[in-house]
RNA sequence: CGGGGCGUAGCGUAGUCCGGUUAUCGCGCCUGCUUUGGGAGCAGGAGGUCGCAGGUUCGAAUCCUGCCGCCCCGACCA
């Protein structure tokens, strides 16, 4: 492709509305432009990427006998309301206005459409079927280029088995795939396993890359690879040792003594001989969280705990039920459910509110002190814990979900009727899977991983082009005739070249750009080097990720270029 | 949806507080000449509903009201 008129349009600054590294690249390099918040066009060098590694899934959903469908964007209405899900989407579903018809945020509706009626027999099973197409979601916050819009990109599959055994295996299937298809492109990621426990056993695996980017927040061993989400996270902590003695209770009195570092401050104490109270409501009725010294409370793992969601208590409720404001809540008189974190476990001497404002008392001791008190892991991890599953330490940080796969049981075939008959012509529910890769995710994380102050550093396996070939002065014929050549040498060598043969542009003005789109090589032909040989001349051939440059006799061009192509990963 | 910021030429911006001729500058674009291995030089030129609508005023990019759009933080995220 030549450079001359090809639509690259590449910016010398940074746009006002990108922040994140790959949004700024895919901008500053042409590869895509927005339309509106969270609708980006792919502009041609761009959508190579995305043909490239849509091949890539292709190829290996295909290899697990993966069954590629093309299916419509919009759906009626009705599908929808078989499962519920209209309601259950709520204001993320496009819904059209001049007809019945929403744009399908994902496909289980249409797929068990497509499967209901026709996989009739347990002979017709497994199936996995699949697409690569656009989805739309209402965000109501689009953010960080593509890695969130309201239309994008997805490969999703869907299995059908015929019992729970049968679909672990095109559940494995998946997984595996997944890893090979992310290992293709040359992404560095982790895998974040099932929530564990709450709906009896059906699994889950996020496929995660870490990076500031990133919406989720996940626990990682690097020793051990145990990786959770924050949500579910646990770490080895200590708890606060059970001390000899344990003192008597006593108020104490605090004026304006609210939070627990002023408590601290105000008695001269550490934080750990602390309980920090917060009350939650759940189904109408309080509870009383108690954690130990300043450390917030995972509602996520409360709700998980009690089994229904939880909303902090208001000020106003706070005063009637516990007679005291936020700064002086506490166990002892507290008339309730009382479920305090496992790191407080049998603590003794400690203190906490009065129920009673400006009081605290001290020299709580748990075991005799308060009746009827649970405990519970409710903490959030935090980077430097102990991993529970092996000696190291745990690292926290946000992460950009890339894939997902699930296994959604009988949940669909159920509401929507997509029943089979087994060997005993007994009728039963499909057991189902759904397993989705983001496609424009997949190379944004690429970028993030993958680029310097300068620009992008492609991989092979994704770049647009192998070859960036650079004709130094393109009004000098030397020039002109040598590249000319060397393009037509490449291409038939099997290279895919994008060629800048521009007339009007100045040496580094195609050094930055050529460094700024991130092919893996560059051939750079001027005419000094041209000149130096007496066998026909050099070029210089650059390798964008090292940055190694080096002379390369004309005649042995494209065997050194297959050589170092090897070589590049 | 809450909090914050922004909206002036394709991109990046000055001017806005404190209203006053023809709206600033850089990049990019067009023409000509020169230049050509690290984002060129000179000369000339085109390009603007100052986000939109209404209001105040002799006069509005600037003040007031309403709306729209975009970004960031939070909430939300099958």
């Amino acid at each position: 492709m030549r450079l001359s008129n090809y639509f690259v349009p590449t910016l010398k600054e940074v746009p006002n509305d990108a922040v994140v590294a790959s949004h700024i690249l895919m901008l500053r390099s042409g590869l895509i432009r927005m339309v509106g918040a969270g609708i980006y066009s792919f502009l041609p060098l761009g959508y190579r990427v995305i043909k490239k590694i849509s091949e890539i899934i292709r190829e290996e959903m295909d290899a697990i006998g993966g069954q590629e469908f093309h299916l419509p964007a919009l759906n009626p209405k009705e599908i929808w309301e078989e499962t519920g899900r209209v309601e259950a989407f709520g204001d993320t579903m496009f819904h059209i206005k001049n007809r019945d018809y929403v744009l399908a945020p994902t496909h289980e509706e249409i797929m068990t459409f497509h499967a209901r009626n026709v996989l009739k027999s347990y002979k017709d099973m497994p199936q996995i079927w699949y697409q690569i197409q656009t989805k739309f979601r209402n965000e109501p916050r689009p953010r960080s280029g593509v890695i969130r819009g309201r239309e994008f990109l997805m490969k999703d599959a869907y299995s059908f088995d015929i019992n729970q055994e049968e679909q672990d295996k095109s559940y494995n299937k998946h997984d595996s795939a997944y890893r090979k298809i992310f290992d293709r492109c040359k992404i560095k990621y982790f895998v974040v396993g099932a929530s564990s426990g709450a709906m009896g056993g059906s699994g889950s695996e996020e496929f995660m890359v870490k990076s500031d980017a990133g919406e989720d927040t996940v626990a990682h061993c690097d020793s051990c690879g145990y990786s959770a989400n924050v949500e579910v996270a646990s770490s080895r902590v200590d708890g606060k040792n059970r001390e000899n003695k344990s003192a008597k209770t006593k108020e104490i009195h605090t004026p304006n003594v609210k939070s627990i570092d002023e408590l601290c401050q105000f008695l001269k104490i550490d934080e750990t001989q602390c309980a920090k109270s917060r009350v939650y409501i759940h189904k109408g009725k309080p509870v009383l969280i108690l954690m130990l010294g300043n450390e917030d409370v995972n509602e996520s793992k409360l709700e998980k705990l009690l089994g229904a969601a939880v909303r902090p208590g208001h000020p106003e409720e706070l005063a009637e039920i516990t007679g005291a404001d936020a700064g002086s809540i506490g166990p002892i008189g507290f008339n309730g459910r009382i479920i305090a974190d496992n790191r407080l476990k049998d603590a003794n001497n400690l203190f906490s509110g009065a129920n009673k404002n400006d009081y605290h008392i001290g020299g709580i001791d748990f075991k005799r002190d308060v009746e009827t008190l649970e405990y519970a892991d409710l903490r959030i991890v935090e980077t430097g814990e102990g991993c529970p599953n092996c000696d190291n330490k745990l690292d926290v940080f946000t992460a950009i979900e890339l894939g997902h796969i699930f296994k959604l049981g009988t949940k669909y075939s159920e509401t929507m009727g997509a029943l089979y008959l087994d060997e005993n012509g007994k009728e039963l529910p499909l057991v189902m899977g759904s397993y989705g890769i983001g496609v424009e995710r997949v190379m944004a994380c690429c970028i993030e991983q993958n680029h310097d102050e300068y620009g992008i550093i492609w991989d092979k396996t994704l770049a647009p082009f192998d070859v960036h070939l650079i004709g130094l002065n393109m009004k000098k014929e030397t020039v002109v005739e040598a590249s000319e050549k060397i393009y037509e040498d490449l291409r038939e060598a099997g290279f895919d070249v994008l060629f800048d043969d521009r007339t009007n542009v100045q040496a580094g003005f195609k050094f930055n750009d050529a460094d700024l789109l991130g092919m893996p090589v560059q051939v750079i032909v001027g005419d000094k080097k041209l000149k130096e040989s007496a066998t026909g001349g050099k070029v210089e051939v650059k390798l964008r990720r090292t940055g190694e440059r080096f002379d390369v006799e004309l005649s042995e061009l494209i065997s050194k270029i297959k050589e170092k192509s090897k070589n590049i990963d």
